[in-house]
RNA sequence: GGUACCAUGGCCGAGUGGUUAGGCAGCGGUCUGCAAAACCGUGUACAGCAGUUCGAAUCUGCUUGGUACCUCCA
């Protein structure tokens, strides 16, 4: 290990040196996609947090088993007990099979991710495919007395868990004010308690998703899947569980109970939640009609978007806020990302052409740690970034002559670059990676600029200013150097 | 109403009890056949009020404004 990396924990709100349970493994646990429609920029945040956080932990040395779910059944609409099945309603509306639905969504969901160089986990387990270990671990909380059979349904009962054990840790919530401000909803006779959860659910004759168990043809509640698979894949307890700040409450909190319920562990060590994305300051969400999907995003085609952006550009612009800070979007801000990254890229780019000197005239032998050091800090992306830019301006003053490296700072200077630009943050050029003829065609152009150098040579500026014109309206962005030329395609 | 959290320069976003965050945009300059890029220079920001302190934007209290969760949501 390179040095200590501290990481927020939700469970006592500060920083706290992570050790994990069993060096050199570490258990990752994410809340994946309910995949019932497109992902949209919200979804990004989660994606590209705990990538960046498996990447991290993979350099710094641990084996890690990064467990990642897939949403496909018991995710209800509206209220948590009346509502509609969110992939049955779906199905409904679409006349095709809940399964048909579940895997559109989740191939354009692995496009998406793909697009934005998100490595996948290591299992993508789905809930549809764990109904038997879900059912397992009611048998057990309902063992523990933690749970009562109503109707041919299974309801965790909260107020008994809460005598024993602290029901709210998580988030901060007290028993007595949830039982005082939950609202009463319709349908709630089964339950004891509003407070309550579903566990089981006796399926209704037009749902469609529904599986035999002691209790009734049913489906499982929608908080048990995370229990049951990642205590199947993980363990009883593992290390990192990790999500969105809006699953805190319920979702979480529950998952914590129903562990505790079944084996009598708390089956998290480390709890850590990204903050969400905001639009105009307000969270970007489906049921707010806010959010702009990923596709969009990349094609430009939505009302608020003035461009497209490019996966690497959505990416680069989650990294350069910390993850437990809301983001802010707007076209300003993703246009700001875009530079700031092609800054970036370039400069890497550019290390190659760094002739070296015999001393350098600038020091760059802490960059690595003061890199490490940032993202040891709770993954503080945006100031390992702040360091890479502050190497950019060194890179840049050498290219034009005004400083110099030597060959040991300049290897060391990619090396730092591979390892954080692209290896940790996942950063990419990505006209060169999306394009397997590649090198044919760069050679081609860099033909016609070599023939614009001839007839610059020659002031023969209409000719020299043709090649230019031409290849940039093609999408190449073509730069005079001082003793040559670059170019790079924009589109 | 309860709980958690936030308020930083034109925009996005770090951080800290006393020293330049960084990016984008802007302005001035250098370079260039022209342009682009790049480089150099340039901004006395930290919601308001009071307190602690030798010193606070950074700690404490209050005020104001905002967000999230409490019902599905990454």
């Amino acid at each position: 290990m390179v040095h200590p990396l501290y990481l927020y924990n939700t469970l006592d709100r500060k920083k706290e040196q992570f050790i994990p349970l069993h060096e050199p493994f570490v258990g990752l646990y994410v809340c994946g996609p309910t995949v019932y429609g497109d992902a949209h920029l919200g979804h990004a945040r989660p994606a590209i947090t705990f990538d960046l956080l498996f990447r991290y932990l993979k350099y710094s040395g641990y084996k890690v088993r990064y467990v990642r779910n897939i949403t496909d059944v018991g995710h209800l609409e509206n209220d948590a007990d009346e509502g509609e099945d969110k992939i049955a309603k779906k199905a409904r509306l679409e006349q095709l099979e809940p399964m048909e639905i579940v895997q559109y969504y989740l191939n354009r969901y692995h496009q998406a991710m793909d697009a934005l160089n998100v490595i996948p986990p290591s299992i993508e387990p789905h809930a549809s495919g764990h109904i038997i270990e879900q059912i397992a671990m009611i048998k057990e909380i309902l063992d523990n007395g933690f749970a009562y059979e109503s109707e041919g349904s299974v309801y965790f009962d909260v107020t008994k868990y809460s005598q024993k054990y602290n029901y709210g840790k998580l988030s901060g919530r007290n028993i007595e004010e949830l039982l005082n401000t939950t609202r009463d909803l319709d349908g709630q006779q089964e339950k004891r308690n509003s407070v309550d959860f579903a566990l089981w659910k006796k399926a209704s004759p037009e749902h469609i998703m529904h599986w035999p168990s002691p209790w009734s043809e049913g489906f499982p509640g929608w908080h048990l899947e995370c229990s049951a698979m990642s205590q199947k894949y993980l363990g009883e307890i593992f290390d990192i569980h990790g999500g969105g700040m809006d699953l805190m409450f319920p979702h979480h909190e529950c998952e914590i109970a129903q562990s505790v319920a079944a084996g009598g562990k708390e089956a998290v060590r480390y709890w850590m939640h990204n903050n969400m994305i905001t639009i105009n300051g307000q969270k970007m969400g489906k049921s707010l009609g806010n959010f702009i999907t990923l596709e969009e995003l990349f094609s430009g085609k939505h009302a608020l978007l003035d461009q497209a952006y490019s996966p690497m550009t959505i990416r680069f612009f989650i990294l350069q806020a910390q993850y437990r800070s809301t983001l802010d979007f707007s076209n300003e801000a993703l246009q700001a990302a875009e530079k700031g990254l092609e800054r970036l890229l370039d400069a890497f780019k550019n290390i190659d052409k760094l002739k070296p000197s015999a001393q350098s005239s600038v020091n760059i032998k802490d960059l690595r740690k003061k890199c490490d050091d940032a993202m040891n800090d709770d993954l503080n992306s945006p100031i390992a970034i702040a360091h890479l830019f502050d190497a950019v301006r060194h890179i840049n003053s050498a290219l034009t002559g005004q400083a110099t490296f030597s060959q040991e700072d300049i290897d060391e200077l990619r090396s730092v670059f591979q390892l954080f630009l692209v290896d940790i943050f996942g950063l990419k050029d990505e006209a060169k990676d999306n394009n397997a003829s590649y090198e044919s065609f760069s050679k081609a152009v860099d033909m016609l600029l070599e023939m614009r150098m001839q007839a610059k040579a020659n002031k023969d500026w209409t000719t020299s200013d043709k090649i230019r014109n031409e290849l940039t309206a093609l999408g190449f962005e073509i730069k005079d150097t001082k003793d040559g030329f670059e170019w790079k395609l924009t589109k």
